[in-house]
DNA sequence: CACAATGGCTATTGACAGTAGCTATCATGG
DNA sequence: CCATGATAGCTACTGTCAATAGCCATTGTG
């Protein structure tokens, strides 16, 4: 084992796709663009990554550890009351999802769906989140808890950065509607509305024409 | 003006189009695929449509005229009390969410930019949404409401569908129950979170790196 | 100092979006 | 009963991209 002069790193790579990525979208994240940022031609990066779907979550990787460092460190900064934490941890997750939209579809929407980062950085942005949803709704609902705010705060912003609140309005007071409106409804305790909820609400019918293409997610 | 014989019809072509988006993703989304599905070449695409962009945005269009009717014939069959509304909505997107998640990654999140469906056809899969959410938290809050409801279903079955929910439980029960803490949050009248909150959260440092690059939307 | 591993390169292939320009078909008006 | 013109299809082509094959230069270690 002997290594050759390397003109170029892994983190170098990734750092410039997701340049490309949120200065152009996906479809501008090409291997050439890359290869010419980072100073080599493009079948050199296979050199790096196994091809572009490779290249591509290690670059939701990189999004998901930026995103649980935010986190983190937004919990550290705030009160601790689970008040103080939540919105602190909404405001974070927010402003890293508005610097970086395109990231954060890659994170959680189906965008490239064989680009998923490694489960130990989703886990890791994903700490925060359920600690704090523990804290509000106790350990049995922490999941579903955490599920729904994530939900939430990535949709919200998901929606915003795409540009689909185009009917007017101030959409970041909308924004903190939604979390008090979380929060309210969590700190009621969630009395029985899961149950009592449960079977009215199983199978929708929409009168959709499309047969049907079940997603495959675990 | 006389037209020649027509071998396929725009129809056609969309429907083509949505079902080689829902069991491949965007990607397979090729005009040469759409062709051939409708029994033409790809290049006759060009008489229809004007490149592959206005095509997606047909579908996109397509999609939420889809989901308008959905959202519409659910409040019909439900009782009248936003209780039920609400339920029966939350149902319905989700219902066609999970059937058709790459059409509705298209229409909220910015999968493709350019492929943004008619204002119309977004304001009538708006309409039963607003409707509800206005008979829950009034007129005032009507429009921030919808956007809290539509951003928790948008973004829970989004995540759903990309199987971002790795961590096992029952992710409809997670669902029911976002629903019902939205409930009882907004049904709270809302009271003054929106106020208390407002200074508390408005530029979160998350100690990013990337200078930011902003989204463009109204 | 040899040698093997490695990171770079050029050349090539196959898929795709989109354009140019031709042709066959049909409806209408003389 | 043609002639005209609009239209929807076609073939041929260009340029871009991901990915592969195979060669070459450099460098650390025995």
């Amino acid at each position: 084992m002997s290594p050759a002069r390397a003109r170029t790193s892994r983190a170098a790579i990734i750092a410039a796709a997701r340049d490309l990525l949120e200065d152009g979208g996906l479809e501008t994240v090409s291997m050439t663009g890359i290869a010419e940022r980072v100073g080599i031609k493009a079948p050199s990066l296979y050199k790096h990554f196994s091809d572009r779907n490779g290249l591509l979550a290690a670059v939701a990787t990189d999004v998901a550890l930026d995103l649980g460092r935010a986190l983190a460190g937004a919990v550290e900064r705030s009160r601790a009351d689970p008040t103080a934490r939540l919105y602190a941890l909404a405001a974070a997750y927010r402003s890293l999802a508005l610097a970086t939209p395109r990231a954060a579809a890659l994170l959680f929407a189906g965008v490239a769906p064989d680009a998923a980062p490694t489960p130990e950085s989703q886990a890791l942005a994903a700490r925060p989140i359920l600690d704090v949803a523990e804290m509000i709704v106790g350990p049995a609902r922490a999941l579903a808890g955490a599920r729904v705010l994530t939900a939430f705060a990535f949709g919200f912003t998901s929606m915003e950065s795409a540009g689909a609140f185009r009917f007017g309005g101030d959409v970041e007071e909308a924004y903190q509607f939604g979390v008090s409106v979380l929060l309210a409804g969590l700190g009621e305790g969630g009395s029985d509305h899961r149950t009592r909820v449960r079977r009215r609400v199983t199978q929708g019918q929409s009168g959709i024409r499309r047969p049907g293409h079940p997603p495959k997610g675990p």
